[in-house]
DNA sequence: CATGAATGAGCATTCATTCAT
DNA sequence: CATGAATGAATGCTCATTCAT
């Protein structure tokens, strides 16, 4: 037992650091970009022999990707949380709905601005595989979206000719558009309000009088 | 006279240069990517040797600005077109403006993906004030787009508790959207047909049934 | 006694162990060459952690120098092996000699080719002191081949006005000239007979008609 | 004209830079060694950046084999010059001419050690590819003598049934066991003579009473 | 004014060696 | 005594920028 606890302490110890080189490597690329930091940066930030990266992670590239995937996982689990497409039976609750996702997009923005950052501004632009990856993740929020909506459309509550794949899209554009708005001016704790409130009465009712 | 006219002429060339250089890195950073592309291969396109490169621009960060600014004019006369904001007087005339608007764009945009390219994935990964630029640029975009909306509600056939400000932000959102769609899948020609009509409808009509 | 016993265990594991790091730096210093071999790959080739590398040898350089010994050794047992240099007495015996001499190396060269290569091709490269080294090994050879020379003179069936001293190295270098080209086309199991004869009538006749 | 010798002066430095690089990169390479020589040690012993050593040679190891091939055709060169194989007509000839190509190389031997230096012992410890060009080198010298044994089989002066090829490639064997011993001890003006008499004497006469 | 040779800061990566466990 | 994590010196190479011609 006491072997098993060294062993385990070690690898503690290796996750741990490991898992601090990426957080060095999140911070640094979304705060000065991807190019902008040297592999020695981030150990710096740690404190760390720069040979010690090299111990946990391919090279630059490899650390990046890790850093994307993670916080690919991270936006995913944002849509794919507990409210279900299917939760919701009616056009008020349909409504309530959006209004309580739009919330939690603002939180977790107004939270993790950095995460926004490395996605959206910093890695499209590292090689065509990354912005790829970065295209399936702005795609698979459309199809998320969309199975809200196909909700709706089976319920009864959202128009039956609703082309739910290409809304969800356009969704998922008015959320990044906030995001942007919100990284534009980070220190404005209420761009999202309106803007958020104004989606929904958007895609609910649309803007004609 | 005849000295003026060997004076212009050099001018003319010299502007002319200058101009063959900006297409050169629009065209290299476009593809490319600003980092992946040196000024020698700026140079080499042109056939020009890399230090007369500059005798036209402070240096590469220098004239990504300049590529960016004639991209982003491009852009924004976009919108300011011939389709003026205060052209239409009612819905159906409004919905038409739309998708006019809206086949401008996806043509522009299937003829010059390299410029979405350059703006939307590159630009944002330089550095803090060109990606404030791209903000701006995009939040250009939604105050001129608020001036179609401001027109719908003036003359009565948008509704009047419109945040024309926020949702034309929103509408932004979505074209960025589908420029996304089309940067991330170039050879399909037909990608922006579906979703622009959707966006229309979704803008006017919204979901509800 | 048992304690004794399990000393002499230790004792006959640590040698067991140092012997096999040699084994396996000598195949990998003679196959990858010494600049391209890491300690870990030494290390790796045993199934060892490449810290235990450093209870047995100094550093890199101090395993070299005793791998080149151990084939040095090797080497020069070759030459001062059961032919006693004043084993026969006639100019056909010693012409017999030769041959079985040069059989012997034949033999030797084929079998362990990564020998002469580690010796000739890579020891010359590492510093001064290894070089000389590796000069010293073939002026031994020398030597000990001067001497099968001197046993000639006194014998009277070499001329008596011989340089064995010069001539003894210079039969050495006709020798490493037939490992330079074993070495040059391993596959080839043929390449040393003729050429064996040709040196071995050489130095017996001359080339004189 | 004034044009033309502007061109020329510009190709002129460039060539002589060239040429400058390449001569320090001999020294640097035939001195310390390949492996010990740092491209900024190439470049400091000039008093360029390190940076211009790449506006002349692809890498490291281009520089490498352009210092080797230069050193090859040299060394090529010793033995293709006056002494035409076909020069002699008798034995004493023969040997006379013997004489002279030994003096020749020893000369040059004593005149370029560091070319023996770079070839016998730095070169072949680079890759396989360079350890075959020397090779390579080796077996050119061993035909070219080849052919100088040719001559006299045909003449008659060499016994008929003499294997030139082989005894060519032993021949160069005994020069290059001349080089090493050289490079052994190079201060030693004299350790040439004698060995060389001995070789002349060997390959005419053998070593029989 | 065009040129391109020269420059050197900057960086990713490797690997011999040390030492705490 | 074995281990392998940590280290950082060392180095090959790139490229933006300068400047003499």
């Amino acid at each position: 037992m006491s072997e098993e606890k060294i062993l385990s302490r070690a690898e503690r110890n290796r996750l741990q650091l490991r898992s601090d080189i990426l957080q060095a490597a999140f911070i640094e690329f979304s705060e000065r970009g991807y190019h902008q930091t040297a592999i020695a940066d981030i150990a710096q930030r740690l404190g760390i022999g720069h040979g010690t990266f090299y111990r946990h992670f391919e090279n630059k590239r490899d650390i990046l990707e890790h850093v994307i995937n993670d916080t690919a996982v991270q936006l995913t689990n944002l849509l794919a949380a507990e409210n279900a497409p299917t939760a919701v039976a009616t056009l008020d609750e349909y409504t309530e709905q959006c209004r309580r996702i739009a919330e939690r997009f603002s939180e977790f923005a107004h939270a993790n601005p950095n995460m926004l950052r490395l996605v959206l501004l910093e890695a499209t632009s590292i090689d065509a595989e990354m912005t790829q990856r970065v295209f399936m993740l702005i795609d698979t929020g459309g199809h998320l979206t969309a199975a809200y909506l196909n909700n709706g459309v089976a319920r009864g509550y959202l128009r039956s000719d609703l082309d739910t794949l290409s809304t969800g899209h356009a969704i998922v554009g008015m959320i990044m558009a906030g995001m942007f708005r919100l990284l534009s001016d980070p220190t404005n704790p209420n761009v999202l309000k309106p803007y958020a409130e104004s989606v929904v009465r958007l895609i609910v009712e649309g803007m004609a009088n």
